[in-house]
DNA sequence: AAATAATTTAATCAATTGATTAATAAAATA
DNA sequence: TATTTTATTAATCAATTGATTAAATTATTT
């Protein structure tokens, strides 16, 4: 009954089913232990059209992982950026979209911290996470804030690590932690709900800190 | 000028040669992409020994890992069930071992996060970490926190996760955060260092969240 | 339709990889 | 010392892996 009006939704190109397999099999995996061929099965073509269209594993691999990073660079780099809201909402925003995003790709933070442990230099200076981050907005008012006195002057790094941490890690551990609670995938996914308002007022409290 | 007595630390045994390399190449490369050469090379010996005293590659991946994680549970549980002292004492001592363990290994969370994550089921059943810690001194202490008031009444596992967010993820993300703060290793675990007192603080800020 | 270009496949290659074998050397035992 | 066991090596195997090729199919252009 698919007629070529409903045919709203159109069929992947081979190129496009390509770099979506890749992506899942490289995040499950790692380039390392990835395999050419899970990757054409898991996208349903045959192994010379994928290095017909990436010319080898590891160009098809700097795409999906320069893809991996720029689409979560890009989805928070608009809230770091708006001048509109404030510090604390900022990160009210931000958690809350991490949270979503972690628990639909909750295996993107461990693939892409393991292969930056791996190939720090390159990727990491291609992005230019730094300049993106400590030339944002967020990042002005944390430091006007410690300025002001209403933050302790720790250093800015130590609150990143602190919401990325508590952010993240829920995701990376999911295995342990899940076993360790009892808990079913949905009852998980229930916590870090919870945790969008939890984690924002946790902030709060350690930035009045002494 | 090395005469018999002065031989005083003798030379590992091949086995524990391999074992050491072992653990080096797979908690920096993972099971998939290590390579049973680069871990006789880094051994300095044949390929066969490996296979002669551990029969195979897995096999020798799961002493490793066990001992790994056993290393690690052991080290923890002892204060875990100190029953001499209070629950802010044991999160102290906690962060403080723990980041010290870290700084020599840091490579040691994504390798056991990353294999527990294709592994799951028989590793985490074979520890039986769930018990160690359900039943551990800490864990009354903090469930009896929460019942007489003094902490909210959320879910315990928020607690392990912010602590172990807060603790094991500057260490996962280390390459990014270096690069974001312009740290060199020293800095890195200056501010590492200034965690084991900051940490424990911020727990003790959150608990009192409402 | 004919010719050309783009896409896809099956077969195959060379290199790598985990593992084994047979021979040798070293150590332990009788 | 002779013999047996343990440890080690070089060579090799079969399977896997990333990649290529040449042929076949499909789409596009002339």
């Amino acid at each position: 009954m698919k007629s070529k009006e409903s045919q709203t939704v159109i069929d992947p190109t081979t190129e496009e089913k390509i770099r979506i397999a890749a992506r899942k099999v490289f995040t499950q995996k790692g380039y390392g232990a990835a395999r050419t061929r899970d990757i054409a099965q898991e996208a349903g073509i045959n192994i010379a059209l994928l290095n017909y269209y990436f010319r080898s594993k590891e160009k098809l691999f700097e795409i999906i992982m320069l893809e991996s990073m720029q689409g979560f660079i890009h989805s928070i780099s608009g809230v770091l950026n708006d001048e509109q809201t404030s510090l604390q909402e900022k990160i009210q925003i931000l958690v809350s979209n991490y949270i979503d995003m972690l628990t639909i790709q909750p295996n993107l933070p461990l693939f892409v911290l393991s292969e930056l442990r791996s190939n720090p230099q390159e990727l990491i200076l291609k992005l230019n996470f730094k300049e993106k981050l400590i030339h944002s907005h967020f990042f002005v008012q944390l430091q006007q804030a410690i300025q002001e006195g209403k933050i302790p002057p720790i250093h800015p790094l130590h609150f990143i690590m602190n919401i990325m941490g508590m952010i993240i890690f829920p995701f990376i551990g999911s295995p342990i932690l899940k076993n360790i609670g009892d808990l079913e995938e949905k009852t998980f996914n229930e916590l870090m709900q919870q945790r969008k308002i939890l984690i924002p007022k946790w902030i709060e409290a350690m930035m009045n800190v002494k």
